[in-house]
DNA sequence: TATGAATGAGATTTCATTCAT
DNA sequence: CATGAATGAAATCTCATTCAT
């Protein structure tokens, strides 16, 4: 069985497999090749180098990953304040229920992209997924200190936060195989860090 | 200027460049030694081979790392309760500064160390130092389950809220060049995941 | 001439050449695809280092010789007593034809087997062929000695003997090229010894 | 004790081990310094390279053994042709016994020389031995076959017969430490050469 | 005498990539 | 679509040797 697969697919299985055995950078073409069944140049009728292989694997999932933070934001910037602080308190479960559910999803890919991509153009996806939070967050961190007095944003934290966050999903998917579980977990991390979150973000101007 | 520096130390302070740079796996040796003005096999005459190389900028921090983590770990041991829930409420400033402290002393070796060690025997470095925390801290919380009723701890809670830790470690030295800022820092970062803690390490028994 | 060859015959001829003219540890890798035309990447298509390029030439023919050795010596053991006393005195030009035949068929081969395979897996070939005809002489004489009143066998001699057989077809097949005039050759000096061969080997208990 | 030796006698005592262990070409001066407890500088005080190493352990002993052989044959240069006929057959033992001697008396030089020289000038010292051995029995065995009606030498016969005494020595050096059995073993063994001697290098002339 | 440092040339090996077939 | 062969550049490492001190 599976011997009849498309040589593509068989490729990306082993890619998928070496990759996640040596990291980008050890892994080796030959191997993925030899695994697959065919020879090397048969890899490069598919794709057109070994980052390109890597980019099959993690690329879809990691740009449907970035469109549903970015069709969340996009959301959360149309409404007015008041239902945003609702949103904050109690829709982080809704996104991150679909955040995780398309983690898991495809779990191979977001576990090579988060942990093994060093050597590759996507070494950076981590810090990109920081900054798109961080920006959201900014601008709403912002808009609430303009109405409360005395109070700025504390850019060291708000970075701090959108790492943690990210993390807290790296975390989960490296530690706990079951999404379910992975959901029930996430929702309590949510609600701890949601707990202290202002007091940090949002300090005294004299600071 | 610099010159005349010893050899050794010139090897040593190209090396730190092209591991920043490239990483461990893609710094090569000729570039570090020709930085250094010296021919390749002058640098086996200091170090045994790549790693070796690697290790002598970050063994001795590393070691001295855990060696005041250890010491910290032993004391906490022989206290009684009362004084521990104290130590970790003040406590924890005071050890910090000093893990701060001496963080920012082995500036370069530490950004090494904890960003590009992959390929390395340290590249285990930083799940080891979660691994220490880990077991002081579930020592602490189990003691403390025992005396509450119907409470237990949270294996995976536990193992994240290490990770949290070292990460908050990590990302202030990635982020804030500056000691005394970064101390200021990781005391708020302190208090704020010290106040949501217990809720979330013990547990109510039904889970 | 000899360009249009394929480039494995051409590396193998060429190692041949270079493993004859300098030994196999001073043997160069680059000199040997030099030679053929290749850089030193296509070797490693072909064989996996350079011991299994050396391995390539010696090999087979060490193996078939070997076969040779332990056919003969299995028929030997089937044969009556009787017989095996004419087997010694005639059948040896029988055999040694065979052996001389093949080791002239493979004289690259076994030149460098029998002079340049310091380094490699297969120094000690020569001493495991000398292993192989002992154990088979040391049935064959301890078979003798428990016949024939008061004799016992000398290891030494049996050991020096084994020897002398092997150095004979070395030193013939590095002293004369022509198969023929060596065929002659052995003939004469396997009566010689088998001459004397019996005094020696079975000596009077008392010694 | 030892440890104030002279540092050149200690260079040459771990010379002698590790050329052992390793033979020539793989032995590391670097191991040989740090054995003797000296650095390589110190090596090149004593020795003009490595080559000058090794001959200072094999050269001296070599050369006496062939002054010895020298000596010996220029003495039946000059012996009237009846006496050699005496010193052919009851002589050997004499010779035999005083190069044994010499031998054991050098037993770890000769060990290298006659197997661990490969890389050295001295790989061909078997050689030249053998090429003394020949010249001087080539003229006896000249001499005899002009006063034999139809009688000549054969060339190969007096080469390979010489190979064999000097192979008898190398065998005996290789796998018998004690001299005195040695010496008994040797005279067992030149009985038995001299035995068929004649026949097999003076050969009828049709040949 | 001996050290410690450094040279410089070379070794084998690995690998992603290319391309004619 | 895929093979098999080959490239070429680089990699790490070893070692005998030299030399100023």
């Amino acid at each position: 069985m599976g011997e009849d697969k498309e040589t593509k697919e068989r490729l990306i299985e082993s890619a998928k497999a070496e990759f996640t055995e040596k990291g980008y950078m050890k892994a080796s073409l030959r191997k993925i090749c030899a695994d697959a069944g065919v020879t090397t140049g048969a890899l490069y009728f598919f794709f057109t180098d070994k980052e390109d292989l890597f980019a099959a694997i993690v690329g879809k999932p990691l740009d449907e990953l970035k469109n549903m933070l970015l069709g969340h934001f996009a959301m959360e910037k149309e409404m007015p304040l008041s239902e945003i602080y609702e949103h904050i308190d109690g829709g982080h479960d809704e996104l991150s229920a679909a955040l995780m559910h398309h983690l898991y999803a495809n779990y191979d890919a977001f576990m090579l992209l988060l942990t093994k991509a060093q050597g590759t153009r996507f070494e950076g996806a981590v810090d990109q997924m920081v900054d798109m939070i961080e920006i959201t967050y900014r601008a709403l961190y912002e808009n609430m200190a303009r109405k409360i007095p005395n109070k700025q944003v504390n850019p060291y934290m708000l970075h701090w936060l959108s790492h943690m966050i990210i993390d807290a999903f790296i975390h989960l998917i490296t530690h706990e195989r079951d999404e379910s579980r992975a959901v029930v977990i996430m929702s309590r991390i949510m609600n701890f860090l949601v707990g202290g979150w202002m007091d940090l973000v949002l300090e005294d101007k004299e600071y």
